[in-house]
DNA sequence: GTGTTTTCTAGACATCGTGTCAAAAACCAG
DNA sequence: CTGGTTTTTGACACGATGTCTAGAAAACAC
């Protein structure tokens, strides 16, 4: 067997640095592979379709996100906590210039648009999962915080409303393109769900 | 001057039909004259290009929504009129089978993929045009609720807090496919914004 | 070494997308 | 009826996806 002459794990980055760059359908495979230095050929046969290396590229994608995210999370007070999430958030989908917005956000709106077909199920469950994660992570942060001083007293709902808010962020950063705007929702979200004075 | 054969009026319908079904780019100048019977060139001809076509066809689309949003809002107890908006916001992105998702939302996060430049300025500012329209009217509610209760202090910050969180559910419906959990969630808002015993 | 197996290269191909253009057709003014 | 103008129509150039073929190249088993 021969074996590979391109290292995986880096074509999946470049990959996904060329998705979210121009969109999953604006990056040709053609692109990734001038990009990459892979021939077409060889891309396919290595992950068999565009969309198939895109999630792979994304999966790969969402576990680093997920360790930077656990790490911000991991310490201060409740407050604090939330504060750097959102900061990590807004600052990951206005990186790049332009700002190439959130991936998960901009490949779930654009992935499944066949007729009669809604996005497949495999494609939604890679994104749904990084949610999910992040979900639970934020919920975490506000049970560990709610022991010392009750904020809401239903944590998941609580977790759920503040990763609507940072999807609609995302949504809301493309549209207007004004970062202080943005930083000042999230504080406002902050103050919502803890509490203007709360910790 | 030789007439127009087709309906002007008839074929922005029937061509923003299928760029919401299909989302922006995956639907084909091609589809859109198949389903319109009118041929390409003619679409070419009368509308200029693609994205020129697709912008042409959401304002027109945000035009009527927006008269909807306004007949919705005009009326009732303050969270009344955030409850139907929400209803009407989850209703509109979930219509159709599967649900077809938020064409601003979708067309925010599908356009301007082109290296180096995000999206371009007509295109930004119509979805920004509706999200703001929509936000004011929103603000208009709250402050015609305030009048008899207060509930904020600060309703354009609760208005834009209330868009973002749409935008989100716009995101989170197609991740999760939950209608109930997305009502739950506008409910929590709803609680969080007014206070949870207020009007 | 010799073969086997797998990968890479290089290219052709069918099909579909966008966008342009020139010629034909349809209307209207005079 | 005639000329002018705009729409319509069909052909074209070009690039994208995805498949496939044939041969060269690299590791491994024996």
């Amino acid at each position: 067997m021969r074996p590979r002459e391109f290292d995986h794990d880096e074509v999946l980055r470049i990959a996904f640095d060329q998705f979210w760059r121009k969109g999953v359908r604006g990056a040709s495979l053609s692109d990734i592979a001038r990009a990459s230095g892979v021939q077409r050929g060889s891309l396919y046969n290595a992950f068999g379709s565009k969309e198939a290396l895109f999630l792979q590229a994304y999966e790969r994608y969402a576990g680093d996100y997920l360790l930077a995210l656990q790490k911000t999370l991991a310490t201060g007070s409740l407050r604090k906590r939330l504060t750097s999430f959102f900061d990590l958030t807004i600052t990951n989908f206005r990186s790049g210039s332009p700002p190439r917005g959130c991936p998960t956000t901009r490949g779930l709106m654009e992935l499944g648009a066949v007729e009669g077909e809604g996005l497949d199920e495999d494609a939604r469950e890679a994104f749904a999962n990084l949610i999910s994660r992040i979900a639970a992570l934020v919920q975490d942060a506000l049970e560990a915080g709610a022991a010392r001083g009750e904020f809401s007293g239903d944590p998941a709902a609580a977790a759920l409303h503040i990763i609507t808010v940072t999807r609609g962020l995302a949504v809301l950063e493309r549209a207007f393109d004004e970062e202080p705007q943005l930083r000042k929702i999230a504080a406002h979200t902050i103050d919502l769900v803890l509490g203007k004075g709360g910790r």
